[in-house]
DNA sequence: ATGCATGAGGT
DNA sequence: CCTCATGCATA
C-alpha cells in the first residue's frame, strides 16, 4: 500500500486546471499531474467556473494532500534550486547568442544527441517533470560551460585585436560579460601577449625557417 | 509556446 | 493500459 487512490480521476480530462503554464503562476513547477501534485495551498485554479463534480473532487484532493505526505515540496532547495539555474541557463545562452534551436543541436557536442527546441523550452519554463529536468541539466550546464569558454576564448581574442594591453576596468568589464575571473582575464592577456611576441620577435622564426629548409633541402 | 503524437517502460 | 520523455507541427 504505498500510495493511494489519488490518480485517475473520472472528471476532469482537460488538465486544464491545475496549471495551464499560462504565465499566471511565477515559481511554478510541472508535475506529472497526479500522484505528485494535488491541492497546492497558494494555488488556486484560474479559470473552471461550473461544474459541482470537480470541485467536489477538488476537496477531496486536499483531504487526501495531507494525508500521504508528497515525495516533493515546492520549496524544497533542489526546485529552488533547478529553477534558478533554469532561469540562469536561458540569460546565458541568449548572451551567447543561442537559440533554444541552436542548442538542441548542439548537445549533441558534449551529450551524444540532439534535442529538441521543444524540450529546450521546456526545460527553461519548467515544463518537465522533476527527474527530466534534473537529467537534463546536467547536459545543458555542461554544454553551457564549455560553450561559455569557447565564445570566451574568440571574444578575448578579438578583444586583443584591437586593445592588447586593456586596462583593468576593460579587463573587469570583460570578465564580467564572459563570467570569467578577472584574474583569469588578466593573465590570459599577459599570456596572449607573449605569444605575441614570441611569434614576432622570434627566435623561433628563425629555427622554424632553418627547420623548415632542412625539411626541403634533403 | 504548446497541443498532439509516439515509442519505451512499467505494472 | 498507464506514465514519461521527447519530438513534430503550428500558432
Amino acid at each position: 500500500m504505498h500510495h493511494s487512490a489519488a490518480e485517475c480521476l473520472p472528471v476532469s480530462n482537460h488538465a486544464t486546471n491545475v496549471m495551464s503554464t499560462g504565465g499566471l503562476t511565477p515559481c511554478l513547477y510541472k508535475f506529472p499531474d497526479h500522484t505528485l501534485s494535488h491541492g497546492f495551498p497558494p494555488l488556486h485554479q484560474p479559470l473552471l467556473a461550473e461544474d459541482p463534480t470537480a470541485s467536489e473532487f477538488k476537496q477531496e484532493l486536499r483531504r487526501k494532500s495531507k494525508l500521504v505526505e508528497e515525495p516533493i515540496d515546492m520549496d524544497s532547495p533542489e526546485i529552488r534550486e533547478l529553477e534558478q539555474f533554469a532561469n540562469e541557463f536561458k540569460v546565458r545562452r541568449i548572451k551567447l547568442g543561442y537559440t533554444q534551436t541552436n542548442v538542441g543541436e548542439a548537445l549533441a557536442a558534449v551529450h551524444g544527441s540532439e534535442f529538441s527546441q521543444t524540450t529546450i523550452c521546456r526545460f527553461e519554463n519548467l515544463q518537465l517533470s522533476f527527474k527530466n529536468a534534473c537529467k537534463l541539466k546536467a547536459i545543458l550546464s555542461k554544454w553551457l560551460e564549455e560553450a561559455e569558454q569557447v565564445g570566451a576564448k574568440d571574444a578575448l581574442e578579438r578583444h586583443f585585436g584591437q586593445q592588447s594591453k586593456p586596462s583593468s576596468q576593460e579587463i573587469m568589464r570583460m570578465a564580467e560579460e564572459l563570467n570569467l575571473e578577472k584574474e583569469v582575464v588578466r593573465v590570459w592577456f599577459c599570456n596572449r601577449r607573449q605569444r605575441e611576441k614570441r611569434v614576432k620577435t622570434s627566435l623561433n622564426q628563425s629555427l622554424f625557417s632553418i627547420s623548415k629548409e632542412h625539411l626541403e633541402c634533403r
